[in-house]
DNA sequence: CCCGTTATTGCAAATGATTAGCATTTGCGT
DNA sequence: ACGCAAATGCTAATCATTTGCAATAACGGG
């Protein structure tokens, strides 16, 4: 599997491209353990995948992420898109939105300039809302 | 200091009057360490600080979250308005946005109810951008 | 194509935030 | 005022993440 782009500067190693692979097969943003798993028994180490996802942080291939009530990070490859998504917050299922649900925001004023942002929506999906409704 | 509603079923002790005291007093959200330190010498145990806020949180007081790039959760006084914040990534000040610049999401057609979400938006304020400028 | 320099890895131990265990104290309804 | 469940203090666990260090593997130059 061949990235898209492998940015310069950082080596080509067995680790990186594993963790890579493992993220570029994810449909959805991923937590270390969850990567680990997926490579275990292929002799790298935890702490490895934690370096790696670090150096790809640093290099803009991926996006970390938490969500609320949790205290894992998660990541994901960064996409030529810009997606955000809603989290369930009975099954932590996620669920991409369509598009970008943000407005412009005008805090020039200030002098601040906004590179970036974080939007997650929190809710029930359709099978814990109604579990939901029974628990209480 | 009276606060404007004590949830009923909350037991009013000292230690949560305290670090509700304290976050009645912020403009803007306190890591645990930051609320304990300002009650330092007044012997309540960290972990306290720690249950008193799940507490708060249990019972919609206060608001949890992180910020990007940190592992410390901030809380904050769920005050009667829906805030955001514009956090500058290098000096990690916070503005307040003046209104909530996201769109109506349409997500009912899976079923999906939303009923939160968060949303911060990051930069570089004046003083920084100047800075990073210069670093690079 | 081989070599050496330097970044990267593995493994184990250290951090730092947050939680849990348990005996003691305190809020609050009766 | 009394009694009991809930809350607190203190300390010891957890859990995710980071770090130290010696061994190993990229990759540019010869």
């Amino acid at each position: 599997m061949e990235p898209l782009q492998w940015p310069q500067g950082l080596k080509r190693t067995k680790p990186r491209e594993q963790v890579y692979d493992v993220l570029a097969a994810a449909d959805r943003p991923l937590d270390v353990r969850e990567i680990y798993s997926r490579l275990e028994g292929q002799g790298l180490a935890l702490s490895t995948v934690y370096r790696v996802l670090t150096a790809f942080e640093e290099h803009q291939m991926v996006t970390k992420t938490t969500i609320m009530g949790e205290d894992t990070a998660l990541y994901a490859l960064r996409r030529h898109d810009h997606t955000h998504y809603a989290i369930c917050m009975g099954c932590h299922k996620q669920v991409q939105l369509p598009r970008c649900p943000l407005q412009p925001v005008e805090l020039e004023m200030d002098g601040f300039s906004i590179t970036n942002h974080r939007l997650e929506l929190y809710g029930y999906c359709r099978d814990c809302k109604k579990r939901h409704r029974q628990d209480h």
